[in-house]
DNA sequence: CTCATTGTGAACCAATCAGTCCATAATGTA
DNA sequence: TACATTATGGACTGATTGGTTCACAATGAG
């Protein structure tokens, strides 16, 4: 079936380095430059496979929000309480304040950053949260049945008021908040549950 | 006293209109081009004046601290209750999704754009965030007084998690939610004062 | 082996980037 | 009026920007 000469690199493994590379710097400070030496291809290569640099963001984009969106998948399964699966989620959130490289989150990252310039960006980001929201939710759904937490929550606003509160704590984070104080926010948005 | 030829533009509006690029377009996509354009300024003039772009990029920064800041301890002052204070500062974060220019808050832009990679803007958008942190102690301290809100309130974490809750809120507008869900998050964020 | 097809590296492009330099303009002072 | 001082506009810089083009390499099919 395939024609022609092969392709000499891994295009998912270049699409991860592309992805890290906005991840920490952003759309419109990484240059094609940049990607190129991330992912060691060569300039006809990366625009043949991926397109200029707008188009290439957008797959990392999507290709970012499939992997979290598995991963949360993943661990909420394999979790028996929902309040436990929103814990760990402000927690990951808290322990990334510790670590050198604070890339946050790269839906909140472009949310703040081009989301209010470009319509094609905002409705991607847009179905990135919709995604986490829906997750969330489901916690929530989780812990209402276990009894975790009170009986009176109304799932899809509050499910909403994390993903804001996650995206919020996720500003502390990069303006160089302590764990300290994170964590003592992250006990007021706990609280609301209770 | 002032020697040499008089300076032909307003510093401070030059200051504002430079200010004003920045909050729209974030740091990095926001050329000397730019500036000169809304500034008016010629290259020379702005160089001489402001130094260079990361430069006036710090000077709009402190700039925009000041007039919010002002702006914030005016309105405080001016009003009896403490909690209608916070009210109002939701409010008009609700009503930004409503217009067409989504800028958001330069502070809560910057820290997602930049306090990740530099350490001198994020320590200066700490240095901001924390003023913020002050005013709203203030007010939360007002509506303690006056009992508008659960006399058990510890005022300091709960000045960060409103200010934490604004930029998360902040980030939904830029991503385009509804005004109508941005209510509900509000409510939610409110009724932990309550 | 031949050929159609696809991938790759290097050369190349105009435009833009941030920033410098300098001759000239406009002021207060002496 | 002469001069020191500051402001300004425009020309200029080398580097970098995103993007194209094309000769050549490597494959499978016939």
């Amino acid at each position: 079936m395939a024609l022609g000469r092969p392709r000499q690199f891994d295009q998912d493994k270049s699409l991860n380095a592309a992805m890290l590379q906005f991840w920490r710097h952003g759309y419109a400070s990484t240059s094609m430059q940049d990607l190129l030496n991330c992912t060691g291809l060569s300039k006809s290569s990366l625009y043949q496979s991926f397109g200029n640099k707008s188009t290439l963001f957008s797959s990392c984009l999507v290709h970012y929000q499939d992997r979290l969106i598995a991963d949360l998948e993943q661990q909420l399964s394999s979790k028996l309480s929902g309040l436990q699966f929103i814990e760990d989620l402000l927690d990951a959130v808290i322990a990334e304040a510790g670590s050198a490289h604070r890339k946050g989150c790269l839906l909140v990252n472009t949310a703040n950053e081009l989301a209010g310039l470009d319509r094609h960006v905002a409705s991607a980001v847009d179905l990135g949260f919709g995604k986490i929201r829906k997750i969330i939710a489901r916690a929530l759904n989780k812990a209402l049945q276990n009894g975790e937490i009170r009986s009176d929550i109304d799932v899809e606003p509050m499910a909403d008021f994390i993903v804001s509160g996650i995206s919020g704590l996720r500003t502390m984070v990069k303006s160089g908040a302590s764990q300290d104080r994170l964590k003592h926010v992250c006990a007021i948005l706990l609280n609301t549950l209770k």
